[in-house]
RNA sequence: GCGCCCGUAGCUCAGCUGGAUAGAGCAACGGCCUUCUAAGCCGUCGGUCACAGGUUCGAAUCCUGUCGGGCGCGCCA
């Protein structure tokens, strides 16, 4: 309806012109908008008061021009001046109920849109596996599923990516702890290593690892320690873990790998479980490791910037100049030592994702990584490829809370509270929506008692307690005896006169137009307040309302009002991967 | 010091890319269950949109500056 009355007003401008001869170059956006006062109507332009000053003329003269030529139509009642120059236009009321043919037709498609021939890649999470995820991935996690669900509903094609960090040297740090708590399994007297990793599922795949190899892996602590430079607080602990790693490699030999696969795989496959029971399913899973096996993309990366004359050698290592594309400072692409760096590998993977054709890149990344888009982009550029394609979304950092009190969070101590713990403490539904009810890049506190809470602050469940309601309607009449079909309903919406039921088909018609928004916006959290609102607007239907024991003709125009709402209410939950419970 | 996010009701936050008198929830207070789920509804109270300039028909929204808060600035990953 929206998009028919632009159209009006397009026709109008159209005659307008031709008869008036206006400038060719006076072209406008049309801005068409929902009114929030209904005495301003249902839609309000701008039009004529965007076109004053081009026109030299006064907005109320012009809006009265365009009123005049607006096209007869039926759909449009009145057409109003107001204020400052706002062109305010009254519907049809039948033009209203549209929209519940509409649902009914597409059921779980509604608000969905056919494939727009555009792929669009979502890497999310991509959490380092070296343990457990914490609640902070969860925010990334969720946000980022339902903006690849949301995409994904409006037509763009999406490849759903999570990038796995399974090389360097934290992975050695966490192949090496792995090690040492499976020789402590062995018997052997360890100090463990003050950077090492320290949670508990370290030690687990310690043991694990001596059960499934037995004491293959095994060599006495006198040869693991001689010659180690000390740890900290007498000795450096980096120089500490480096020189264990170092000496992993060396006593084990071939089999290094069999406890660095031992973490990487018992942590990789924790995380993929763990987001699948949030709800999130991968199409890729894209090994950082795979980038350096032949052919070497990696260096393939760094060969392409040195072509571009965009690589310079200072004392032995090799940079990009990433100051030329505005980045702060040059970035070292290759250690003296002959090692690439992350950033490397970064690089490497972004052209990758570019040669696999996307028509848009997201990456959605933790706040502390705003850092390097600069220089993810300069290097885009230095490639010849268009960083315009890139879309960095930063999602910033979750505080927990529990009660008033504070948790504090932390990989390495191995005191943190973790995603799954999150999820079972809270549930999946509160865990998704809370997730997202904030807008991304702002900070948030995640308050476990408030998720949990089943009561009225809950938002979660004030939207599902009203899909829940309609179920239990729909439920009650059958328990009666009676029966409804939609197009028994559909036959008598013309019984639905009050002001709310209005409201209610307002709001409906507008949930396609917000899923876009929202989904083009990447903003889950806008669809989330709409949803809130929608089920605000059926609760106070509800109450002032009765839908069974009246006329079977109002009953029938009622319930399916209400269903309508059921249907959106599941389509946008959905979406956010949140359920809509029949009952509760 | 530089960069990013932010500052809206007592609290937590929206505000649809510049529109008409600034919106929710919570908290506080007062009402509504012999009738479809009270996990709900209705009403009242509450704001100098951090501050100062600027842009224009019109600014919470855009620009500049100031103040205040959070985060980031490795030949780590």
């Amino acid at each position: 309806m929206k998009e028919k009355v632009a159209q009006h007003i397009q026709q109008a401008l159209q005659t307008l012109r031709s008869a008036q001869s206006w400038p060719d170059e006076v072209v406008t956006t049309i801005q068409v908008e929902h009114t929030r006062d209904k005495a301003h109507g249902d839609f309000a332009s701008n039009i004529a008061m965007t076109l004053a000053k081009p026109l030299k003329s006064n907005p109320r003269a012009i809006a009265q021009q365009i009123v005049d030529a607006l096209p007869d139509t039926s759909d449009i009642v009145k057409v109003e001046i107001a204020g400052p120059g706002f062109i305010n236009f009254f519907v049809n009321e039948e033009s209203n109920f549209q929209v519940l043919h509409d649902i009914f037709a597409q059921g779980n498609n509604f608000g969905r849109q056919a494939s727009r021939e555009k792929s669009v890649q979502v890497e999310f999470v991509s959490a380092n596996p070296t343990g457990p995820l914490h609640v902070g991935h969860g925010r990334g996690a969720a946000y980022g599923a339902s903006v690849a669900n949301m995409l994904e509903a409006v037509g763009y094609s999406v490849c759903r990516e999570y990038y796995v960090n399974d090389a360097g040297r934290q992975m050695d740090i966490l192949g090496t702890s792995v090690w040492l708590r499976y020789l402590q399994a062995c018997g052997e007297d360890i100090t463990f290593p003050s950077n090492g990793y320290q949670g508990d599922y370290i030690a687990d795949y310690g043991r694990e690892l001596l059960e499934e190899h037995g004491k293959i892996l095994h060599h006495s602590a006198s040869d693991v320690f001689a010659n180690i430079r000390a740890d900290a607080p007498e000795g450096d602990k980096e120089k500490h873990i480096d020189d264990l790693i170092n000496r992993a490699k060396d006593l084990l030999g071939d089999n290094y790998s069999i406890t660095f696969n031992k973490g990487l795989n018992a942590i990789l496959g924790d995380i993929r479980s763990d987001l699948a029971e949030f709800g999130i399913e991968y199409q890729e899973w894209f090994s950082e490791r795979s980038l350096t096996q032949d052919p070497d993309q990696v260096d393939r990366a760094i060969r392409k910037l040195q072509d571009n004359g965009f690589i310079e050698e200072r004392s032995g290592a090799l940079w990009f100049m990433s100051t030329r594309f505005g980045d702060d400072k040059d970035r070292v692409v290759k250690r003296d030592n002959g090692q690439t760096t992350y950033f490397a590998s970064d690089i490497a993977y972004h052209l990758n994702k570019f040669e696999r054709g996307f028509d848009t890149v997201v990456n959605i990344w933790g706040a502390d990584h705003h850092g390097y888009i600069a220089r993810v982009k300069a290097a885009l550029q230095a490639l010849n490829l268009d960083p315009e394609k890139l879309v960095v979304k930063l999602v910033q950092f979750v505080s927990l809370y529990r009660g008033d009190q504070q948790v504090q969070m932390s990989t390495r101590s191995g005191s943190f509270v973790t995603l799954r713990e999150l999820r079972e403490d809270v549930g999946n539904d509160a865990a998704r929506f809370f997730y997202i009810m904030r807008k991304a890049d702002q900070a948030t506190d995640f308050d476990l008692e408030l998720a949990k809470s089943e009561s009225k602050d809950n938002p979660v469940y004030y939207i599902q307690y009203a899909h829940a309601r309609v179920a239990s309607i729909v439920r009650k009449l059958a328990d009666q005896g009676e029966t409804w079909t939609p197009d028994a309903g559909l036959a008598q919406l013309s019984e639905l006169s009050h002001e709310v039921e209005k409201d209610l088909l307002v709001k409906l018609s507008r949930y396609p137009e917000i899923l876009l928004s929202a989904a083009e916006q990447f903003e889950p959290h806008s669809l989330a307040h709409y949803l809130r609102e929608l089920a605000g607007d059926f609760h106070t239907y509800y109450n002032a309302h009765k839908m069974l024991g009246v006329e079977t003709a109002v009953r029938d125009a009622r319930i399916t009002l209400a269903c309508a709402v059921k249907q959106v209410l599941h389509n946008g939950l959905t979406l956010l991967g949140v359920s809509a419970p029949e009952e509760m």
